[in-house]
DNA sequence: GCAAAAGTGTTCCCGTTACACCCATGT
DNA sequence: ACATGGGTGTAACGGGAACACTTTTGC
């Protein structure tokens, strides 16, 4: 992405997959392009490494920088280096899948100069992305389908507190198929890591469901043994 | 490697472990190396990725040179670049995992300059290792322990026709525990991937074991069923 | 009172585990 | 004959899957 990038030993950059949820889709956040190459397509969002940086500081600051958060769950998952996947050299990218709550959708600022723009897209519906980029999209996608069967990764996604069924969709969303209400419930509460909040839901025109919360204690304390869906 | 590395934007390697099993012990292949930084250190077998290599090839090329052998099973499983783990710069490395199957522990050839000898070493005695190859290992270790969980890699670090009392050695060593051998038999051979042959162990001095073979094919046709250990 | 989602138990099945003895072979 | 690993079956248990109706709330 500069000049005699040829004449480098080699180049390399970090590619997030970022993943939200907002109550009916997951939805990974793209930025449009507003520099060769493939100025105006849509991208992962990504950055060169600088030099004093480790990766992982280097990923979370891409994060940060394109949504306020900080602390985001993120995890290395993959580095895609064929020669040609970038056009004016050899390029190896570390590609970081991301999972943040989808709040008030507020604050996307692209402060880089080479994205127009940062939007939430839904997985099932993306536009044609630049690069490899769709490769490394459907690789970290299969990845946190594994993760979610082991990790208590789904409630990243979710707000501090959140209801069952929130939390069902979640693993539908990301597994790809229908989950079973009553046994859902049964073997996530039998897991003992949520904790339940005298405290409902409000706003919605039905039965208000209890709320949770993610008891990271409990959660350490079971170190050893793997949750498994 | 080279003299005046800081002026490279960065630059990147590739580190293998490559595990082996010689009928008793879990083994991973090690350089001695011939070169500073970290001469005379044991290190894992490794490389400067070349311009118009492909990540998979070079560690491919990696493999061959040092055992001779071609189509090894390997996998890309992380990327390992803090700042400062190499001494003389910015070294981002790739980490692959690979098993092979120790025949005759015949021709290792450190065709390298920068290895004196290629050795194979008991995982559970490894000697102190260069750079932050520790936690590589480590790490390599833990991907394959989740993977022959799911997937059909033990085979990978046997001959072509074993016994089934090898296979379960092999699943011991990597999972770190004792199977019951009734089990063990059941489970493996429900799967349907196994075929055996009308073929006897030689040269024991006790009752002969039946051979097996790994079915490729009626393991392609199972395609979507997960095997779980 | 109606629409919409919350919440709740039981049964059946199958895979996992635990467990011990006789067999075949070579020396 | 003995030492060594090969090879085999069954019973108890527990987690996973299938399955439908009543309750609460807001409008």
């Amino acid at each position: 992405m500069k000049e005699g990038l040829a004449q480098f030993n080699s180049v390399f950059s970090i590619d997030c997959v970022i993943f939200g949820f907002d109550g009916g889709e997951l939805k990974i956040l793209l930025i449009e392009r507003n520099e060769e190459p493939f100025k105006d397509w849509w991208a992962l969002p990504g950055n060169l490494v600088s030099e004093d940086q480790s990766l992982d500081q280097s990923a979370s600051s891409i994060l940060t920088s394109l949504t306020g958060l900080r602390d985001i769950y993120m995890e290395q998952y993959y580095a895609f280096g064929d020669p040609g996947r970038h056009p004016q050299g050899r390029v190896v990218t570390l590609a970081y899948y991301a999972l943040i709550r989808l709040g008030g959708e507020k604050d996307l600022h692209p402060i880089t100069t080479y994205a127009k723009r940062a939007v939430w897209w839904s997985v099932n519906d993306l536009p044609k992305l630049a690069f490899d980029h769709k490769k490394i999209f459907d690789k970290g996608l299969e990845k946190i389908k594994r993760r979610i069967k082991h990790q208590p990764i789904a409630f990243e996604l979710l707000p501090e507190k959140f209801t069952l069924t929130q939390l069902q969709h979640v693993y539908e969303l990301i597994l790809g198929k229908k989950l079973d209400k009553r046994n859902f419930r049964k073997k996530m509460l039998s897991f003992g890591v949520l904790r339940e909040l005298n405290e409902k839901q409000k706003g919605v025109s039905y039965r208000a469901a209890t709320l949770y919360k993610f008891d990271r204690r409990k959660y350490a304390k079971l170190f050893g043994k793997e949750i498994s869906f």
